[in-house]
DNA sequence: CATGAATGAGAATTCATTCAT
DNA sequence: AATGAATGAATTCTCATTCAT
């Protein structure tokens, strides 16, 4: 009977709160096992104040994943940017997946959950494609120039990437951090799968 | 209207198609996303019967992982089994692990997606544990020949089961079977990420 | 966490009691205004009940709309089908109505309530239409026959089961019953109204 | 972002625009099936708005209701006023009931719909009531010279108007326009139901 | 053992209303 | 006066679980 109203942010700061609220619970807990009231609570705002900025739970979902690949490809795509041998991009792109998982943990865990999930709508997975895309070049580049066993990119990319994520998984279940030492290692060994 | 028995089904055909439909929806789906009376819809048994079988939800989504993950660790003993040298060894693995996510596929998937979630007790992750631990003993042996680069065993596993894991997904979200040849490049270049 | 159980009636039963329930509070509140755990509550179920009878709220007022809509039907049918002459028919046709509208008060205010709304599908719409078809029947005999005066059938039936509903809500809201004299009155009126 | 007034209307428009918005809305989806949000959507004004102009949603049904049975209180005042029989009066007041339904069908079905309802405050009763006194005068005149068949003016003023109402729900359903001819034959018919 | 109707807590979503700007 | 973001209670609907048959 007696409704509110709060305010003291920006409607753009609250639609962000949203989202990181979103993030990190999807995250953890999956899409379908994060009821929406909570997404609010950890938000800061009312159940309803997310209906106004997000037309559903789904479109929520996609907005979030949305957001985090992109977050994600333009870490990838910096990485990718600067000058070197084939072997130095890689050495920042496996630096810069280092620093984007554990930077945006929540982004990072987020995205591995919720891959090729039924709910993703088109433009969803239009974001995820041109972000592969990217890599996908530079694959493309340096197994013309030999530095790279030949076969699809695709290929390459699903086992350099799978791998990281097996490392982040095993070092957060082995309530281990993934130290310099570690990220050095492996980087020397996936290299090792990749390089002609 | 008349109570009783289902036609020509043991108890333990019952248990069976119950645990059938829930690694399907379950490894589909997630957890929090599949409702128990579709699983039970899929088995072919009335909502009720389930608890007759498995003390709630839970009960029913670790007796599925432990299933599944026996077969998985079932699955691996056999091929570390058998002699030869750490390469063929290495060989029968990744071949087998290519079986068991064709020929039990939604099992595989069911275990991807349950890795180190919230609801597994304690006898579960015990059951993972123990599967690991047999894969660490393989890698720790053949670290000490010589064969395989040195650092830690679970950080190995992780990196090569990791970019196995990868491999599905992409094979799966690209719509493209995983075939002989397929595998044959990934066995190759998994084995230069993992040899000394 | 404590879900429960009930029972007494046969599935059947509890149906039938949420089509009660709902024929009184839709016709008095009308479809938006009636939650859907208030017929529940009236029904003497649970809120949850009500959806494994009825696929959502508005199956449930298609539901009700056609068997309100049959049962008038029924009664109109029965009233036309004896001999006589034509008055003497419209006599049992408006004496029909008056009793369907005295015994089954609130299914007469739910159709009122409920004439072509966008709610109401296809299905309804063919029950309403079959049931109108068969006044329209007599109508149209009694008009080969001298006794009615030409023109559409519809449009005598709209004004005369359009007057009959004037005098219904009238009485209703003069807080006047309809009894037998002004019945009696109200057929003569209304008959001057069709013959020839 | 720059809150203040809204350009070139009056705050008299303002509430014009909100009426003439509730009016079709709460006539076609009734009181309950309307959003204030989406009144004040159609309105063109801000949501908040509308509490500046009425109190709550409630004030505003009743504000149109009164608006309503006014305007059509004066289309029917101004059929009675003229000189003429009472067969002459009939006819302008059956016309002007026409003209009022045409040319303003929203207010006509709008009153319809909201007929006695629980939400209608004393004064759109009052409102409501001399209307019909205005109607009942005419009928008991004409009773007394003889002209119309005896009996309380209420009831054969509901049958009447009820007639009418029939008439116009069934045009809109339907599909057919009440044309002239209609019109005119209907006129015919329901005078044959009063006329002494 | 199996069934499936019933339950009721809780999830998703809507909407009347408020109030800082 | 007007705005529109925010609120939170109410609404529709789902689903894990129970138990009479």
């Amino acid at each position: 009977m007696a409704p509110g109203h709060s305010q003291g942010q920006s409607p753009a700061d609250t639609r962000a709160a949203i989202l990181r609220a979103a993030v990190a619970l999807m995250g953890d807990r999956s899409y379908a096992g994060t009821p929406v009231p909570e997404v609010a609570a950890r938000a800061g705002v009312a159940a309803g104040t997310i209906y106004r900025h997000f037309s559903g739970k789904q479109a929520l979902v996609n907005a979030v994943y949305r957001e985090c690949k992109l977050a994600m490809g333009a870490c990838l795509n910096r990485a990718a940017a600067g000058a070197g041998s084939h072997r130095e991009v890689f050495h920042r792109l496996w630096r810069g997946l280092w620093e984007f998982s554990r930077k945006q943990r929540d982004a990072f865990r987020f995205l591995e959950l919720h891959r090729h999930q039924p709910y993703l709508d088109t433009e969803s997975q239009a974001v995820a494609r041109s972000v592969s895309e990217g890599i996908a070049d530079f694959v493309r580049t340096a197994q013309a120039a030999g530095a790279m066993r030949p076969g699809p990119p695709e290929m390459l990319i699903a086992l350099a990437f799978g791998a990281f994520v097996g490392l982040v998984k095993e070092a957060e279940a082995g309530h281990t951090t993934l130290d310099e030492t570690a990220v050095a290692a492996s980087e020397d060994a996936v290299w090792g799968m990749l390089r002609a």
